[in-house]
RNA sequence: GGGCGAAUAGCUCAGCUGGUUAGAGCGCCUGUCUUACACACAGGAAGUCGGGGGUUCGAAUCCCUCUUCGCCCACCA
């Protein structure tokens, strides 16, 4: 970074030239930790006696082992952005950090760790394994809390949690038992997703299904009293014939009805099996006969259940051919012991070799992978503990119908009702070692079952010994309960739970809608008789710019804490936010840094640098509050820039939104409204730059450089729009706003913009003071100069009359456009470096550049000769496109479907542009006829 | 197989219930160190709003259809 050239003509001693955001931000978070600003207040809650409303976000917590990536700074960065907004607006805010233990996700990286050690987690056991993943967790786990802390989050550190703490295990425990004893926890025996590589059943939603080309395979299975006659099955996993224990035909299938009741032999085993009918064959795929497998196929499960039919379980949990008690001899011994897939292909083989193998056909299907290590997952039949969900789903489901809670973008809410309406019981016991485990103990003696809150000295029915059973729960059966057991729950009279439960607003992606958002609304409906939030905010996801997903195996991402360093969180952040459409993707370019987060660097040195102006020229006494300044001083420049402030913070409460629902009950009209991120950035970005900066700071510089009243109400108003330019801000960028809002005139030490109020309307101003047309007179010029290439330093005169063509009746801005010629002169004149002439009649045209502006002629007349032609030309044609576009309006606002349909302000404003139009045209004509034309 | 979303300037995207001459940032072109800012300022070029139909006084916006991407759900072997 170069220093500029120019040496400016004072200098805040303590404000450098440039914005430096390593050498601030982290002096900021501490002065905001120090000060407590994010530590929430119960007692201060309307629900505890106090006056503020609370306002309650959780985090999603990340996975203890997790380190921060994008997507976790896109999803912390929207939380801060509404935690910061509305502890400004004054509600008693709390967002309530922590980590999940991920119970899959965490087994593994201990399990690669003893890996390249050469052992397995069986060879340290169970405890020993479990001791060293919590001195893992302990010692390296939530680095992500303080990576959070460097990109700003204004979390409640002092309220931390973590799935796998004592406190959090008691709920886990608590609410276990309490479904155990409502009959909503059962032991269930079927078939079940497994993981032959984490050892370990899945939920239906922890196997995702993957789009594969695979082949189906169609075998010969030939009758047992008549090997030159057979069925045909097709199967796409060939080597689970093994566990074959019938084959199905339709019973209302012709082909086949005379067969039901023979034997087939399977092949390769040479073990007899029966043909049986069931509705399951579809007589219309492959042949109609379908091979059933009751221990490896949910749905030969049913069939075998339906049939009382044997279901020998073929398969290791390691996914190796082997066999159960239950199935001697089914597995040949040369398969014994070999992987699944390896085994396929020796089958096929053999049944290509004996003639078994009909035809193989490439066959597009979708196979279920593991969604912590992406193995293909091998349905088979274990016990596991399973959830009701019917039930529970219930209120989960009204809550979203009745409007107790929203989820955004809106089309989520059918997905969400759409899966609750056909919810299916929820699997929640894990062959894994890390994670709470499953509170149900057993005595051998006396067959005594049952959960408990406390571990048991002995059987409570016999007093022999119990043991507990091996499972641990699902990582999600914590995660379900967040909202409730981070607040103290079960503990009901917990302050924080009794002051910040139900919470408002959760923020998270689409992906976890079914794994945790919808299990939550079914906790706290279950637990706590009410849900846990009113609205559910579902972001995009961080993706390249060719659209794909960002991973480390892609090694596509983008390192956050990098681009702190190199552009500060600020940067990060803006780049983030403005870019948020609601549920859209956000995308950014890792190949391209520069590009993606340059724009946050250069708008935070915008800010820097308007409180250096502000600060240097207008210097930093104290100022007078915006209220006590007497309207009737107020300048056009002024009324226009608070007017412009008031659009701007109704534009901003407008994008973000009604905080909360209206009685409890999102009403119809404001379901969707705010939580529009990119839109309060956008109007907070144009008010500070394309206004404040570029139009009124420029227009007031010679009233701030003077002295005297005059000054002192530029100064007032300066001060008071960027001070509150920078609390819209805040919430975004929300290191260089405290920075700079620190050093504004006035400031009281130990006050923070973190909690200072949110900007409020205050009426003062108006927007038709035709400052709108002192803008439009300066354009007009600079494009006149730009446009003939008169040098920037070269003064001209441009002479300013009302074309005589005009008529005064069309031409509604005719008298503010002679006062802002009057008091605007010396601004429109620094401003373009031109000398104004106001001039009776038309003048020495021919030898002018000319335009319009606002229903009056400026011309800027030039020493050389203007190409009069060229000029004609293109006003003519100026003039042409304007006719067309008039004679539209004109065509509408003729139409009776029009006046009678629109609304009545619509036509007004069409109305009003007609008038303009029109005296525009009048203008055109008097120039392109000036100029020679007709 | 079912459902949903997207397609707007070279790039990333706004444009919310149909109603200014379709916008922003970046990039591009021209000029400028104009005493806050070259991470800036001034001016400019650039879009038949994916294709085709339809509804309407009026369509980027609503309907139908096609194309191309993407996502979610699903027990058809």
């Amino acid at each position: 970074m170069t220093a500029s050239a120019r040496t400016p003509r004072s200098q805040p001693a303590d404000l450098p030239a440039q914005y430096d955001p390593a050498a601030t931000e982290r002096e900021l978070y501490a002065q905001w930790t120090r000060a407590g600003v994010f530590t929430a207040h119960p007692e201060r809650t309307t629900r505890a006696g106090g006056d503020a409303e609370p306002f309650t976000i959780v985090m999603p917590p990340p996975n203890v082992t997790a380190i921060l990536h994008v997507g976790h700074g896109l999803n912390n960065t929207v939380q801060d952005v509404l935690i910061r907004w509305r502890r400004m607006a004054g509600d008693e805010a709390l967002w309530l950090p922590g980590t999940d233990h991920a119970g899959i996700a965490t087994q593994n990286v201990i399990e690669k760790q003893l890996a390249t050690e050469g052992k397995t987690r069986y060879d340290l056991g169970r405890d020993a394994f479990v001791a060293r993943t919590e001195e893992f967790v302990r010692t390296t786990g939530g680095e992500i809390l303080d990576q959070l802390k460097a990109i700003g989050s204004s979390c409640d550190w002092t309220r931390t949690r973590y799935t796998l703490s004592p406190e959090l295990s008691v709920a886990v425990r608590e609410a276990f038992v309490r479904l155990y004893d409502d009959g909503l926890i059962y032991r269930g025996h079927r078939v079940i997703h497994w993981c032959p590589r984490c050892l370990t059943s899945l939920s239906d939603e922890e196997a995702e299904h993957v789009e594969e080309e695979g082949k189906l395979y169609h075998i010969m299975y030939s009758l047992a009293d008549d090997p030159s006659q057979g069925l045909t099955v097709a199967t796409t996993r060939p080597e689970t014939l093994l566990g074959d224990v019938a084959v199905a035909v339709n019973p209302d299938d012709d082909r086949y009805r005379a067969l039901v009741g023979r034997m087939v032999t399977l092949p390769v085993s040479g073990i007899r099996i029966p043909i049986i009918a069931d509705e399951y064959a579809d007589p219309a795929f492959g042949t109609g006969v379908v091979k059933i497998t009751p221990a490896h196929d949910p749905n030969d499960f049913e069939v075998g259940m339906r049939h009382k039919l044997a279901m020998p379980v073929i398969m290791t949990p390691e996914g190796t051919m082997g066999e159960g008690a239950d199935a001697s001899g089914r597995v040949p011994a040369k398969l014994r012991g070999v992987d699944r897939f390896a085994a396929r292909a020796m089958i096929v083989d053999e049944l290509r070799a004996d003639g078994s193998l009909i035809k193989v056909e490439s066959h597009r299907h979708s196979v279920r992978h593991c969604y912590r290590c992406d193995t293909v997952v091998e349905p088979r039949l274990s016990d596991q503990w399973f959830v009701r969900m019917k039930p529970l789903a219930e209120p989960a489901l009204e809550a979203v119908r009745s409007g107790r809670t929203r989820i955004l973008p809106e089309r989520h809410e059918a997905v969400y009702v759409n899966w609750l309406e056909g919810i299916r019981d929820w699997n929640i016991s894990r062959q894994l070692w890390w994670g709470h485990r499953v509170p149900v103990f057993y005595c051998d003696a006396c067959k005594w079952q049952g959960a408990l809150r406390e571990d048991p000295l002995g059987c409570p029915n016999c007093d022999g010994t119990v043991r507990q059973d091996d499972d641990v729960l699902d990582t999600w059966f914590s995660s379900w309960l967040w909202p409730i057991s981070t607040l103290g729950w079960p503990n009901e009279a917990a302050a924080d739970l009794r002051a910040f439960y139900p919470g408002d607003v959760l923020v998270t992606a689409p992906e976890i809608l079914f794994f945790w958002v919808a299990r939550m609304m079914m906790a706290g409906y279950r637990f706590m008789g009410d849900a846990p939030f009113h609205t559910v905010y579902l972001h995009g996801t961080a993706r390249d710019t060719q659209h794909r997903k960002m991973s480390k195996s892609l090694g596509n991402g983008i390192d956050p804490i990098d681009v702190v360093a190199r552009y500060g969180a600020d940067a990060l952040r803006w780049t983030i936010v403005s870019g948020l459409g609601m549920g859209a993707d956000a995308i950014f370019d890792p190949a391209d840094l520069e590009k993606t987060f340059a724009p946050g660097r250069n708008f935070a040195t915008k800010l820097w640098n308007i409180a250096r102006f502000l600060l240097t020229t207008a210097g930093d006494e104290a100022v007078a509050p915006i209220d006590s300044i007497d309207e009737s001083r107020l300048t056009r420049a002024d009324r226009w820039i608070l007017s412009r402030l008031d659009i701007a913070i109704a534009e901003c409460d407008a994008a973000l939104g009604p905080s909360r629902a209206a009685g409890g009950r999102w009403a119809e009209g404001d379901r969707r409204a705010g939580m529009r991120l990119n839109e309060y950035a956008e109007s907070a970005r144009r008010f500070v730059w394309n206004e404040l900066a570029d139009w009124y700071v420029e227009a007031s510089k010679s009233r701030l450089q003077g002295s005297g009243t005059d000054r002192d109400v530029a100064r007032a108003v300066l001060v008071h729009a960027f001070d509150q330019a920078l609390r819209l801000l805040h919430p975004i960028v929300p290191f260089i706003t405290e920075a700079l809002w620190q050093r504004l005139p006035g400031h009281v030490n130990g006050e923070f913009i973190a909690n200072a109020a949110w900007p409020v309307r205050r009426g003062i101003g108006d927007e038709s003071t035709g400052f709108d047309l002192v803008q439009e007179v300066i354009v007009r010029i600079r494009q006149l100069r730009s446009d003939f290439a008169i040098v920037p330093g070269k003064a001209v005169t441009v002479h300013v009359f009302r074309s005589g063509a005009a008529n005064p009746d069309n031409d509604a801005n005719a008298p503010i456009f002679d006062a802002i010629l009057r008091d605007e002169q010396a601004t429109i004149e620094r401003l373009t470096r031109a000398t104004l002439s106001p001039t009776a009649a038309p003048a020495g045209v021919p030898n002018a550049k000319v335009a319009v502006a606002g229903g009056a002629t400026l011309a800027m007349l030039l020493d050389g000769a203007v190409d009069v032609e060229r000029e004609r030309t293109k006003y003519a044609r100026e003039l042409a496109e304007l006719e067309r576009q008039l004679d539209s309006l004109e065509k509408r606002l003729a139409s009776p479907g029009f006046t009678g349909k629109a609304k009545p302000e619509v036509v007004e404003s069409e109305r009003a542009k007609l008038a303009q139009w029109s005296a525009k045209r009048e203008h055109l004509v008097a120039l392109v006829q000036s100029l020679g034309g007709s």
